[in-house]
DNA sequence: GGTTTTCCGTACAGTACCGTACGGAAGGTG
DNA sequence: CACCTTCCGTACGGTACTGTACGGAAAACC
């Protein structure tokens, strides 16, 4: 019924699950060995050791998960419409459910960090420059875009975690636009009186 | 130096620190104990097994973190200074910093899974009802609550794992006015044109 | 100050994973 | 059909952790 012969993207993909479900830890060669049907042997093929795998995981995903939407977006020439479209696949269409927030668990972990960096930074800068399109200062552009970003990982989080406890976050269109309003309409002044 | 007899409390906080750094795998009781001082002698007197100190440890988290602080606001009036207050006490003395990524990340686990439901759930109850208190009708509280705790949630995760990636979410007092004044004020009307 | 309780060290299996070395089957190539 | 490359299984040693059993020191009590 499986495949008898494993390419390397086999492997990546299976890490990548595994990274989602269980974090760091469970991207271990001898588990995604079994869940596979093969045994280690055919890993030390595929790769050096470990590390290797989980780099080269993360650099797919860093391809994948924000350079492929960012290119999905950038085409739409009203800046709202590109925020709404960017959030929208942002969230619906994640192919890798909950990784992000086993990323950010094991953020010291010497592999895990460059990745992480290197995705929050492309990100944010370009929520600011949309931001910015929008009639912000550059300053409240980018704390606009942080508050943002930071709204969206955390709603990614919370919908993997505890989808029963807050069940509007799951399923509920309604609760989705509200989000997506929330992120794309900018507050303007917030001097408190 | 050390003390040379341990309490339970010492490690219960010592596994919140593990937990906070190194995620639910690196609560460990052997790495503790050398952290500690002492042998695992020392901990299989405390504790039946690495399940309970896990387990004891985040009861402890639950209150403190959580209950604590909202009596702590609640004697507050006027509903805005209300959420004010409780997002800078959350955000700015949130003594174990980092530990609800780690737990998210191992939202399967067992032990992990229903002192997470519970926090989330108190959370964002409280949060609708000072929603709902600045005149919002109940599901758009829900929603706004929604919203408010996941970038609250996602705020905390990128303070720690891309602090340099994200800078001014680390110690740029005015991005931290910008985020909490974005949270307290509730968009009414969120239909797109 | 002797006894009891509390706490910790040591020693012993047992488990799960890593990485290496090597042999051999499966699959393409001439 | 020989041959060579690609891929995988097996076997080995090593590391790190778990939980248990038991003895003994350190503090507390009267």
């Amino acid at each position: 019924m499986a495949k008898q012969r494993l390419s390397k993207q086999d492997w990546l993909t299976a890490a990548l699950t595994a990274l989602a479900e269980g974090g760091v830890g469970a991207v271990a060669v001898e588990p995604l060995a079994h869940r596979l049907g093969v045994t280690r042997g055919s890993f030390y093929w595929h790769f050096a050791d470990r590390n290797a795998l989980l780099r080269e995981a993360l650099e797919w995903w860093e391809a994948q998960g924000t350079e492929a939407v960012i290119e999905r977006v950038d085409g739409i020439a009203e800046p709202r419409q590109r925020l709404r479209a960017l959030f929208r696949i942002a969230i619906t269409e994640d192919p890798t459910n909950g990784l992000e927030p086993a990323l950010v668990a094991h953020a010291d972990d010497p592999v895990v960090a460059p990745a992480l960096h290197r995705v929050t930074r492309r990100r944010t800068a370009f929520l600011a420059e949309v931001y910015a399109e929008l009639g912000l200062p550059a300053p409240q552009a980018r704390y606009q875009a942080a508050c943002a970003y930071a709204a969206y990982v955390g709603w990614m989080q919370l919908r993997r975690a505890t989808p029963t406890a807050l069940p509007e976050i799951a399923d509920d269109p309604d609760a989705l636009t509200h989000f997506v309003e929330h992120l794309v309409l900018a507050i303007p002044d917030t001097t408190p009186p």
